[in-house]
DNA sequence: ATGGTTGTTGTAACTGGTTACATGTGTCAA
DNA sequence: TTGACACATGTAACCAGTTACAACAACCAT
């Protein structure tokens, strides 16, 4: 049957069908364009030659790749994972292919994976955050790529934002603590370096203007990282009467020491995160956090990023809402 | 300066430069072969005009996208995160791109996947188990595409395999509760379906031949399908002496509800897992299990496909071996 | 029989790069 | 001064598609 050498061309069906090649482009992208006999001649060429159209050929001619990319910090990140699985189950019946670059947080690299991005022709960007290099910003601009800023919003943000308020959702987080009563509270969070939304979130929390003392321990953003904050906060000084930590990787972390310090939760100290993540109504006691919704974000940054790459509809900045996720792991703080 | 109509091209180029298309091309991919002076001129021409070569042309020439696919069940696993994190990490020095897809474990969606990936150009697949429809083997034989079976080891399987043995690694967890001296086993894993991964580790526990009555339990693959179950293990008709989760995600939510229920582990019952995700050693008490080296698997299976597409070599199998780790959660057994 | 319309197909010029081959220039030795 | 050779550059064919336009046939109404 097939000789096996090389893939079949165009005009290698064409011949083999023995019709012109645009027929057989005509068959491809406008069927009804066609008799129905010559159609079959030419299918049957195809399906004899295993033809595949190349790809390529047609985005040299269509400008089209149908490839957008993604530049997300990690995906060793239970929430970036979601919010990728998310994006990608929104963009397949578009026919969109998603490329995953992570950057680490690292601005230099980001730009660079861009530039990678751009040199293979993805048609949209899905970025993570606000804070990017300017030689980010230069290339979205030069090559006028649509690209979508998520995990913030900000309306006023030179590109489409879609995503939550991060200031907003540490203060949900803060101001349940304080109408518990709490007054000292030990506030944990990953790395500030590029990483805006936790900038974000420290920056609300510092300016809330709610009464209470908070003290700031900057760690790992990981469960060991967490659990070994968690520890030097309980055994360094007198002990702050809840634990907010700004990501739930943390708060799972914290809880494990707590429960292994034998700390009473809620009873002696509150513990509290933020993200909701799969696990965290499961820690003991049930994690109280801040839901943010990372999987309608997904689905609406691919959305929007489709429309606006198939139909050149620039999108509106869309701010999701984070819910306060009440559970068993805050209480009434003690009296003194 | 830049009329901002659309992107410049070769024939832009030079026609600024006031040389000839090849030299431009030349001055891109093999600089040396032409004077510094002209290629400076063409550099200044190139800079002015921003042009970026379109990589649909090029791929077009070539034959070569640089792209690879990566198909996997899911991302919203922290054990495929992990895994696809190290394939990209291990691709980007390569200049090969990675496109993500996600199949649910349904051969059908696989096959649909992996003909658009090979429709727009991959050179490459990285494919999850061993289990496949046949469309995904014919396409992949039609099109000679290198295509690398990962999570799986199995030497004389049609495609070389990058993983380990599932079997080993289940009657590696059984063995470990067996010579502690428990015989009465309750495993809890996720759909079999077209998980043969998940299939692997059950055969190999049946046929070990060694002393234990195994009870299985087939859930939902997430923390509450674990802990729900545990719960119905433990309240239906006489306890097993320990709980053999097929996955740490399940023992995860096992050991959220044995600590909820108040059971003592491992003194009343041993509970382990496999997988090791990063918060296995943080549940209390910390969870025994077999680790797979995911990490290692993704950085190999990258690497091996770098190599397939790039040089033509056509990789070994490739057998990772899983580890047991030894925590807390599992003990003697008691006395009867 | 003629002209107009519609529908189907083919020819060839595009898309944006790469590259084999031809041409032109400069250096050096005979 | 001439020929050999290296080196730089240009011309044009090529990759695999799409598509504007032309050509042609079939059908119908005059």
């Amino acid at each position: 049957m097939a000789d096996g050498k090389k893939r079949a061309n165009l005009r290698d069906v064409a011949a083999v069908a023995g019709v012109s090649v645009a027929t057989v482009s005509r068959v491809l992208n406008t069927p009804t364009a066609v008799t129905e006999k010559t159609r079959e001649r030419v299918q049957a060429a195809i399906d004899e030659l295993r033809f595949v159209p190349s790809a390529a050929a047609r985005a040299i001619n269509s400008g089209r790749t149908r490839i957008v990319g993604a530049l997300i910090p990690t995906l060793d990140n239970a929430i970036f994972a979601r919010f990728l699985d998310a994006i990608e189950s929104q963009l397949a019946p578009h026919q969109l292919s998603l490329i995953v670059a992570t950057t680490n947080d690292d601005p230099e690299r980001e730009a660079q994976k861009a530039q990678h991005l751009v040199d293979i022709g993805a048609e949209g960007l899905i970025l993570s955050g606000i804070t990017h290099s300017d030689a980010l910003y230069r290339l979205i601009e030069r090559v006028q790529m649509p690209a979508i800023a998520t995990s913030y919003f900000d309306a006023g943000y030179r590109l489409p934002t879609i995503g939550y308020d991060n200031r907003a959702a540490a203060i949900m987080a803060l101001r349940h603590l304080v109408d518990l009563g709490h007054r000292d509270i030990a506030v944990l969070h990953g790395p500030q370096g590029n990483n805006d939304r936790t900038r974000a979130r420290i920056a609300g929390l510092k300016d809330a203007g709610l009464p209470a003392r908070l003290s700031f321990h900057e760690t790992e953003l990981s469960i060991g990282g967490g659990s070994a904050t968690a520890h030097d906060i309980l055994t360094a000084g007198p002990a702050p009467s809840a634990i907010l930590c700004l990501s739930d990787v943390l708060a799972s972390g914290a809880s494990f020491e707590l429960r292994r310090a034998g700390h009473d939760v809620p009873g002696r100290i509150s513990l509290m995160g933020i993200d909701d993540l799969p696990g965290s109504s499961f820690l003991e006691p049930p994690l109280t956090t801040v839901r943010l919704p990372v999987r309608d974000m997904g689905d609406a940054a691919a959305r929007a990023l489709a429309e606006w790459v198939e139909q050149g509809r620039i999108p509106q900045s869309q701010e999701l809402r984070p819910a306060l996720v009440v559970r068993q792991s805050t209480g009434p703080a003690r009296d003194r």
